[in-house]
DNA sequence: GTAATGTTTTACCAACCGGTCAAATTATCA
DNA sequence: TGATAATTTGACCGGTTGGTAAAACATTAC
């Protein structure tokens, strides 16, 4: 029988796991180039290798393969903001929270731009998200560094801007990778422009947090 | 006589001129939530108020439109880096250069966006400016931080690296608006935060770049 | 006023879009 | 093996897309 694939209840295929994962990787690269609207089904089957309704046979329509791939890229994108441990020394755990998301947009750029995507055209499939689980884990960590403000282990900074502030350093490496490399040209566009970057805003956010003898 | 676009040499009538400055304005608008693929020209024309061959009579294709777009754009873009000064102090220089980038994110935030959506999605119709003119000027100023740090007035920082983090964390608060709203919750979402990030950006950048005792 | 030019509209086209359908093919398992 | 269910394919559909042609209309220059 020919079931539509939402009604399927039972235990799911070999076959299907494959070619499921098959799709999200192929729809993965187009929608992080072109943006959902900007995105074609037949683009995403050719990447994919396979024919359009083969492809609709497993999504059945583009925006659930969207919303499949945004589902999975925003929960584990969290991930680095989650282990920001509350015990551990302040310094420390900014040092590896710029590393950890550093390492990702060297890692999963596509998994980046796809966000960058969504939120530059204005977040239209994830905007509940914005307000209800992601504001809810920032909170949490905002509410930890102002505690580390207050109790005088770092210098005193509005929380949100320092998260976003790291947000946006490291995953520009990411989404503005042409410009990246454009700037720095063919020499020094190697592996090694991430560690030059993580040289840096590890500079920049330690020393920038430093408590100051003239401190206000 | 209906000449085509291009091949009027003649000076431009009140009416182009003002129906131009209409399209484009619409355009920008459009461009700049959906990006090129994933904007139509039906609906620029209907933004702009005229019918689609209305609209292409005065630009003849998509991409005519949008090139006019980038050009305008991605001069004045630069205009902040042109004004850093290689006399003027540093910290100085560089604190005006972040309140000039950001108030251009607060307020021509279409424009960063049509910006960032294009540098998303690979650059494709502007990798020689990058590579070019951009490339060139970026290369200028950086190698004026790179003189006041050898000459101890600033702490030691790769300089591109630098200017790729002022970019990216004024930029975010135009490209990534939707994001900031949504953690900063309504009561914070007012025009108050453009003032916070430049108070906290100002602090971080000056302070990351001040020469320690201790400095390598 | 009128002729030349500039502008707008209506009707249209071929290609592409997201998606459906039914038939053909292949895998699974008793 | 054969029956049954899962997968793949090709043909197709209505709507949208970027863009054109030509005629109607408006504006300007003389």
């Amino acid at each position: 029988m020919v079931l539509p694939r939402a009604a399927r209840t039972q235990r799911r295929t070999r076959i299907q796991e494959e070619k499921e994962e098959l799709i999200l990787e192929a729809a993965l690269d187009v929608f992080a180039t072109h943006g959902f609207r900007g995105s074609t089904i037949d683009q995403i089957a050719e990447v994919a290798g396979m024919s359009k309704p083969n492809l609709l046979y497993y999504f059945r329509t583009k925006e659930a393969m969207h919303r499949a791939l945004i589902d999975r890229v925003l929960d584990s994108w969290l991930d680095p903001l989650r282990e920001f441990d509350a015990e551990g020394s302040p310094v420390s755990e900014i040092r590896s929270y710029i590393r950890r998301k550093l390492e990702m947009a060297r890692d999963f750029p596509r998994e980046s731009r796809l966000f960058a995507n969504e939120i530059l055209q204005g977040a239209p499939h994830i905007e509940d998200e914005l307000k209800g689980p992601l504001k809810s884990l920032v909170d949490e960590k905002a509410e930890v560094i102002r505690s580390w403000a207050k109790s005088g282990k770092i210098a005193k900074c509005d929380p949100y801007h320092l998260i976003f502030a790291i947000w946006s350093t490291t995953q520009h490496y990411a989404d503005f990778d042409v410009q990246v490399r454009g700037v720095l040209g063919d020499e020094r566009s190697g592996e090694g422009r991430f560690e030059d970057a993580a040289r840096f805003l590890e500079q920049l956010f330690v020393s920038g947090l430093e408590i100051r003898d003239g401190g206000a």
